[in-house]
DNA sequence: TTCCAGGAGGGGG
DNA sequence: CCCCCTCATGGA
């Protein structure tokens, strides 16, 4: 059961959650570890993981926001359950037991994915930390994610003074698109395809990084974003290589309304050096 | 020191 | 459509 408080959420251990599955699967940035619990942090609102008695505690202000935020109306049991007999999934769903798709916001995921474009994770979280310390509302013990405004009234050499290299013309260039109209919000008549092709018109915005956005900012399942781990997936499992296009295409076609959750388990396992293929 | 990272943009064939 | 090159940065 997952219960909401004024204080937080209560989720007891039926529940498939498993703090470090869904931190370190690559889906998110603004997080840390430390005595073994999590803290994150998703637009300007905190909370704190924190191992209960029979379950997991999420400690927050923002309780409502949270329990959207990790997903807990989707039945990850029943995924799992469908997904089990397709390739790889018996051997890296076990290993990922407990991951779970968060929903993030739009802008925050969109200038996130911009920065993991061809960068480490550990440089990722830094670019984006000094992003919200310098341009972030301050909220006492940290700070928001920037606002479209704040982000557009900087310049190019802000964004390369905090370490974003190449994309920092991506990311004011991106800002300034957005804070003129371009639309990041009113987008639920698209396809998944109509809104991948609409978010690629931004700079910095290529297959990929449109395929993470639509998978972590818009719960688009149907999309299977495919980076140099999934490449590697791939080449495990065809004994080949092949275009970043067409290995989408085969990967989507394999697990097809499930893609996004499958692509997640065999990001995680691989990365993690578990996929022995 | 070279290689690599949740790649994209731009040019050319 | 395809392939090829370049791009900034820092950790391994």
């Amino acid at each position: 059961m997952v219960k909401v408080t004024d204080t937080g959420i209560l989720i007891d251990d039926e529940v498939k959650f498993r703090p470090h599955a869904i931190f370190e699967c690559g889906q998110i940035f603004r997080y840390e570890m430390s005595g073994g619990n999590y803290s994150v942090i998703s637009e300007d609102k905190r909370a704190e993981v924190c191992r209960s008695e029979n379950g997991y505690e999420i400690r927050t202000d923002a309780p409502e926001y949270f329990y959207n935020f990790f997903d807990f109306d989707t039945d990850y049991q029943a995924i799992m359950s469908e997904l089990e007999g397709k390739a790889l999934m018996s051997e890296s769903i076990p290993f990922g037991d407990g991951m779970r798709i968060l929903r993030q916001n739009h802008f925050e995921t969109i200038i996130s994915f911009i920065i993991s474009a061809n960068n480490h994770i550990p440089r990722i979280k830094g670019i984006i930390r000094r992003l919200c310390a310098r341009l972030g509302k301050d909220c006492g013990t940290y700070y928001a994610f920037p606002t479209v405004e704040a982000m557009a009234a900087a310049d190019t050499s802000f964004y390369t003074e905090i370490g974003a290299g190449y994309r920092a013309e991506y990311l004011s260039s991106t800002a300034r698109r957005i804070a003129d109209g371009f639309d990041i919000d009113n987008v639920s008549a698209y396809s998944t395809e109509e809104l991948a092709r609409h978010l690629m018109q931004l700079k910095g915005v290529g297959a990929k990084v449109a395929d993470c956005i639509l998978l972590f900012g818009y719960s688009r399942m149907d999309t299977f974003p495919v980076d140099t781990w999934i490449k590697k997936v791939y080449g495990g499992m065809c004994n080949r290589e092949d275009s970043a296009c067409k290995i989408r295409k085969y990967l989507r076609d394999l697990y097809g309304n499930l893609s996004g959750y499958a692509q997640q388990y065999l990001f995680y396992a691989m990365r993690s050096g578990m996929l022995k293929i």
